[in-house]
DNA sequence: CATGAATGAGTGTTCATTCAT
DNA sequence: TATGAATGAACACTCATTCAT
C-alpha cells in the first residue's frame, strides 16, 4: 500500500507555512524556496499541489478567509445586535498574535491590488463580506434600540470598517506608540460613542 | 562649460516619475529599468542622481511627504480651528487625482515596511506629523468650542487618522464602490457628527 | 529519488573548468558565464555549488592547493634529502602541462592579492607550506652532507623558492625565450651549484 | 591668450597617478574615474591624452619603463662591473618606497599578460632591456675577475633577474615575513657567494 | 509522492565611452 | 581645454520553474 496523504490536509499545512512568511518577510520577500524552507519540505514539494506560485499566494489568502468566516460563523451563533457587533469588530483588530499575522497577511497583498485589476478581483479576495456583516449587524443593533438611527447602518458599517484597516494598520506600522491596549481602549470610545450619546439624544427627542 | 544642469531639478523630475510608476505598477513592480523608461532617460542616468535602488525609492517617498507637508503650510496658513481640520483631512484623502497617487505612494511602501524594521524607520516615513498636525487642530477647536471636549485631543486625532487611511485603502482598492463623492459624503458625516450631537446636546439633556 | 549526483565530485569537476579558464583568460577575463560555459553547464548551476564568485575563485584556488600537496606528500614518501628536494623544486616548476596551469593559476590572483589583505589572508592562500617544506629538507640534505652548511637552510630555502616563483614567472611570460628545456637546465645547475663547489671538488680538479 | 598647457608634462603627470591607484588598487580596481579622481582633474580630461583606457595603461606601464631606464643609465655611468652589477640589482628590488611602487605596476599587469600575447608584446613591455644589462655587467665583472666565470654570464644574468622578481613577488605579498631589511641580507649573500667562494678557487689555482 | 539538479529570464549595478557645451 | 551628462553593454546574482529519477 502506497502512503496515503490527504491531500487537502496537507495543502492547508503548507499553506499556513506560507501565512508565516508572509507575515514574516512580507510579499516582497517570500520565494518559494523561503516558503518550502518554513514547511519543512523541498520546494519541488510545492509544484505537486499548485501549479503556480500565483496560485500559492491566492491559495494562502483564500484559505486565510475562509477560516475567518467560519470563526465568525461560530462566534455570532448565540450573540445578536450589538454584542454580536461589538464581537465581529474585535475580532478583526490585532490584538492577539493570531489575529495579528491575519491582518498582515492581507496588508503585504495591497501592494499588488493598486497595480492589478486580477489581484483586487474575487479571484483573490473573498468579496466585502466584513462590510456586509457588519451593515447586517449594524442594522439589528439599530433595530434593537442599541445605536441610533440617525445614521444609515451602511454608513456606520462603512466608518467601522475604515476604523478598523486604519487602526490595524498603524498598529502593524508603528507597534510601539500604537500598543494592543490603546487598541482596545480606543476601540471601546468608539462603541461608547456610538451608544450612549444618541441614546441620550433620543430620549430628548421621545420626550 | 558642460552641458548646464540643475541638479536638484532633474533630480525632482526624475523622483516625479517614480511616482507615476510606484503609483501604476506598485514597488514590487517598480524596476530600474521600468523607472528610466517613464522618465524618458537611460537606465544608466539613475546612477547619477542616486546611489542605489533604495536610494531611489527613500528619496521619491521623502519629497512626496515634503511637498505634502509644503502643501500643509500654505493651506494651513489662514485658517484655524475646525475649518483648518477639515482642510487638512481633506488634503489627505485620494479626492482628485494628485491625491490618490500620494495615496497610492505610500500604501505600496507598507508590504516592504512590516518586514524591515529599517524601512518603519524615520529614514523612510516622515514621523507621525499628521497625526500631530491633527492634534494640535482638534485642540484649538476644541478651545474655540467648535469640538466637544468629552474626549481627548489625542484620540479624537487618532480616530480621523484612522479613518482617513483606511477610507483611503477602500477607495484605491475598492474605487467602483466606494467612490470619490461617497468617500467625500462620508467624511462630512463624521464632521457632523463632531460637532452637531455633542454641542449643547449632552448639556441640556443631563440638566 | 532524484537524480543522484556525488556533490563533491560535481564540484572538483566544476573547479576544474575554473582552473581551465583562469589560466587560459587570466583573474580579469574570468565571468560566471565563461565558467559556465567551460563546464558544459548552465550559468546557473555554479549558484548550486558555490555562494559566490568569490567563493568559486576561493575554492579553485584552495582544491589546487590541496591537489598539489597531496601529490607532494605521494612523491616525497620514499625519497630525503637532497633527492627529495629536487624532486619538489622539479614539481613546481612550470615544466609539464599540469604544473604551468597551476602556475598560471597562482600568476592571476597576485593582482587582486596586492590590493586586498583578505586575498593575502589565509583563507585564500594555503600558507607558506612550499617554504616550510623545502627549509625542512634543506636542512635534511646538509645533516646527510649533500648540501654544505655555510649557510642557513631557511635562506638556501628562501632563494630556492623566489628562484622557482621568478624563472615560473619568466617562463610564462616570455615562453619563447625561458623554454621548459632551458629552464630545467638552469635549474640543474642551481643544484650542481649547490653541491659541488663547497664539496672540496674544486680544489681536487685543480691540482 | 589661451592657457597654454604643456602637454607631455600634463601627460606624465597624469600617468603618475595612474601608478598610484594601480600600486594601491591593482589592476583590476583600477577605474577610469578612480584615476580621473586621483589626478584631481574630472574624468573625461583623460580622453583628451589618451585614446583609450588600454592606452592609458600602456602608456603608465612604458612611462615607468622609461624612468627606470634613465636612472639606470644615471646610476651606472660612473660604476663599473661588479659594483655595478650590485647597484643594477639593488634598484630592482622593493626596499624603499618608490621602487615597492615600480614593483607592484609591473605586478598587475601579469594577469592580464598571461591571457594577451598582445599585452606581453613590445607594445606593453620594454623588452627584456633588464636580462641584457645584466648580462652585460656580468660578463664585465667576470673579465675583472670580481666573478667566477665557470657559469655563463648570461646563466648568472638569468639567476639573478629570477631573485629579483621571486624576491619581489615575496615581499609584496607577505610583506610582514619578508622585510625589507631581511630582503636586503639574502641579497648581500647572493653576492658573497658569488664572490667568495670561486675566489678561493682562483687562489688554489694561482698557486 | 518527493527530491534536488538544472535552466534561463530578469534584476540591480558598474563602468568605459561619447558628446554637447 | 575641460566638464559632467548621458549611454548601453556587461556583469554577478536571484529565483520561479521544469523534469528525470
Amino acid at each position: 500500500m502506497p502512503k496515503v496523504v490527504d491531500h487537502l490536509e496537507r495543502r492547508e499545512e503548507l499553506l499556513e507555512a506560507v501565512w508565516r512568511v508572509l507575515a514574516r518577510d512580507g510579499l516582497h520577500g517570500a520565494t518559494i524556496r523561503g516558503i518550502a524552507n518554513e514547511t519543512g519540505w523541498s520546494a519541488g514539494v510545492l509544484a505537486h499541489y499548485f501549479t503556480d506560485k500565483e496560485d500559492i499566494l491566492i491559495s494562502a489568502l483564500r484559505l486565510s478567509h475562509t477560516r475567518i468566516v467560519a470563526r465568525w460563523e461560530e462566534k455570532l451563533e448565540d450573540v445578536k445586535g450589538l454584542a454580536a457587533l461589538r464581537e465581529l469588530v474585535l475580532d478583526n483588530l490585532p490584538l492577539d498574535d493570531e489575529r495579528e499575522l491575519e491582518t498582515r497577511m492581507q496588508l503585504v497583498y495591497w501592494d499588488r491590488a493598486v497595480a492589478s485589476e486580477d489581484v483586487r478581483s474575487a479571484k483573490w479576495r473573498h468579496g466585502p463580506t466584513l462590510l456586509d456583516r457588519l451593515d447586517k449587524l449594524v442594522a439589528e443593533a439599530q433595530q434593537r434600540g442599541e445605536i441610533a438611527s440617525t445614521q444609515k447602518s451602511t454608513e456606520i458599517a462603512e466608518r467601522l470598517w475604515a476604523l478598523i484597516d486604519g487602526y490595524s494598520l498603524h498598529a502593524l506600522l508603528e507597534p510601539q506608540r500604537m500598543t494592543r491596549a490603546r487598541l482596545a481602549r480606543l476601540i471601546e470610545q468608539e462603541f461608547e460613542q456610538m451608544t450612549t450619546p444618541t441614546e441620550v439624544g433620543t430620549d430628548v427627542e421621545d420626550v
